[in-house]
DNA sequence: TGTACATCAGTGAACGCGCGTTCACTGATGTAC
DNA sequence: TGTACATCAGTGAACGCGCGTTCACTGATGTAC
C-alpha cells in the first residue's frame, strides 16, 4: 500500500508520543517493540522503518517527553499574572494530577533513576533539557544571575526528588504530604 | 554436601547483599537471577532455596539497601558535635563520592522510579525506610515538631532529586554544579 | 487516456538469545543404631 | 566405635516465554510511456 508523502513521517510522530508516554508510564523495559506498535496500530515489523533501533527510540522519546511536559506546565502557568507564575508553576507540578499521570508528566520525574544508567546519547538529550527547564524557571524569577540559576536548579532538585517521593510511597496520605510539603517550602522562598 | 546449620543464613545473607549491591547499580530489570548467583559463586538453581522469586529478593533487597546506605550516614555523621551533624549528612549524601557508587548509597536516589512501578510490597518497605530517614533528621534538627517533620521531608526531597539529577546528566561540571547548589541551599536553611 | 511498472509503508513468520523458574540429581556431613 | 542412612544446600540441564531484530513478501498508488 502506498500513502502519500506526508504518511511516512505521521506514522514516525504516532510512534514517537506513544512510546513517550509508554515509556513514562511503564519504564525502558517495561514496554517491549511489539506492544508498542500494538498502541499505534500497527505491527512490530513496521518499526524498524521509522528506528535504527528500540534505544535510538528511547533517546527520541525522552526528548519528545520533556518537550510535550514542558510545554504543558507553559500552559498551566500562561494564565497567571507574571508575578504568580512560579507559584503556579510549583503548584502544577507538585500536583495530584501530575502525580497520577506519569504518563504526560515530567520525564525526569517518571525515568530520572532509568535514564542515570543509561548511555550518553540519552543523558545528553536529558541534560540539553534540563537547562530548557532551568531557563524556564530563571525566565519566571525575572533575572538571569547566577543566583538566580542557583535558585532554579534547586526548585527543580525540590520538585524532582518530592514526585519521586510521592510515587514510590504507597500511601496516599504520605504522598499527599510530601507533595504539600515541598509545594509550601518551595512557594515560601522568594527564588 | 551437608554444610553446618549456619551456612544457609550465612549463603542467605551474601545473596541478599549481592542483589542489594547489583540492583542498586543495574536496576531491577538490569541484573539477572544467574548473573546475580555467579556473583555470589554459586550457580543460578541454588537461588530458589533462599528466595521465593526475583520479586520477593527484590524486595528484601530494598530493605537490605535501605538499612545499609542509613548506617553509612550515620557513621558519617558520628564523628561530627551535635550540632554539626546535619550538615554533615547533607555533605556526605550530595557528595561525588555517593553519586559515583549508587550500589553502596541510597535506594531511592538509585531505584526510585522504579521502585515507583512495583507493587506495593516494595512500596511499604520504601515507606517504612523512607520514616526511618525522616526521623533520622528529625532527631539531627532536634525536636519531634511537625514543623521539623516537614523541614525532613524537604531536605529528603531536595537530596534525592539532586542525586537522581546529578547521575542523569552527562556532563561532570553540570552534575558537580546541582550537588553543590543544593547543599548550599540545604545548609543555608536553619531546619 | 490507458497500461505497465516501480515504489515502499506495513505485514507476519522466523531468528537467536536471555530471562525466571523447575527439577532430578549429587555428595559431604550429621544422626540413629 | 563403626556402619547405614537421612538430610538438604547446591548443581546444571531443561522448560516455556517474550524480547529485539531481520527479512521475504504484499499491494495500493504514483509515475513513465
Amino acid at each position: 500500500m502506498r500513502y502519500p508523502s506526508s504518511h511516512k513521517s505521521e506514522t514516525h510522530q504516532r510512534i514517537l508520543e506513544t512510546a513517550a508516554a509508554s515509556f513514562r508510564k511503564h519504564g525502558v523495559d517495561g514496554i517491549g517493540v511489539a506492544d508498542l506498535m500494538k498502541s499505534v496500530g500497527l505491527t512490530h515489523g513496521g518499526f524498524y522503518a521509522h528506528f535504527e533501533s528500540k534505544d535510538k527510540l528511547f533517546a527520541e522519546a525522552i526528548d519528545a517527553a520533556f518537550t510535550d511536559s514542558l510545554s504543558s506546565l507553559q500552559q498551566a502557568i500562561g494564565k497567571a499574572p507574571a508575578s504568580a507564575r512560579r507559584k503556579a508553576l510549583i503548584d502544577a507540578y507538585l500536583s495530584a494530577r501530575h502525580r497520577d499521570h506519569a504518563d504526560r508528566g515530567c520525564a525526569i520525574a517518571a525515568l530520572g533513576t532509568d535514564i542515570a544508567r543509561q548511555g550518553v546519547d540519552v543523558k545528553e538529550v536529558l541534560e540539553k533539557q534540563f537547562e530548557t527547564f532551568v531557563d524556564l524557571l530563571q525566565t519566571l524569577s525575572g533575572s538571569g544571575s547566577a543566583k538566580s540559576r542557583k535558585a532554579a536548579i534547586n526548585t527543580i532538585a525540590a520538585m524532582v526528588g518530592a514526585m519521586v517521593l510521592a510515587r514510590a510511597v504507597p500511601s496516599e496520605e504520605v504522598s499527599d504530604e510530601i507533595l504539600a510539603a515541598v509545594r509550601d517550602s518551595l512557594k515560601d522562598r522568594a527564588d
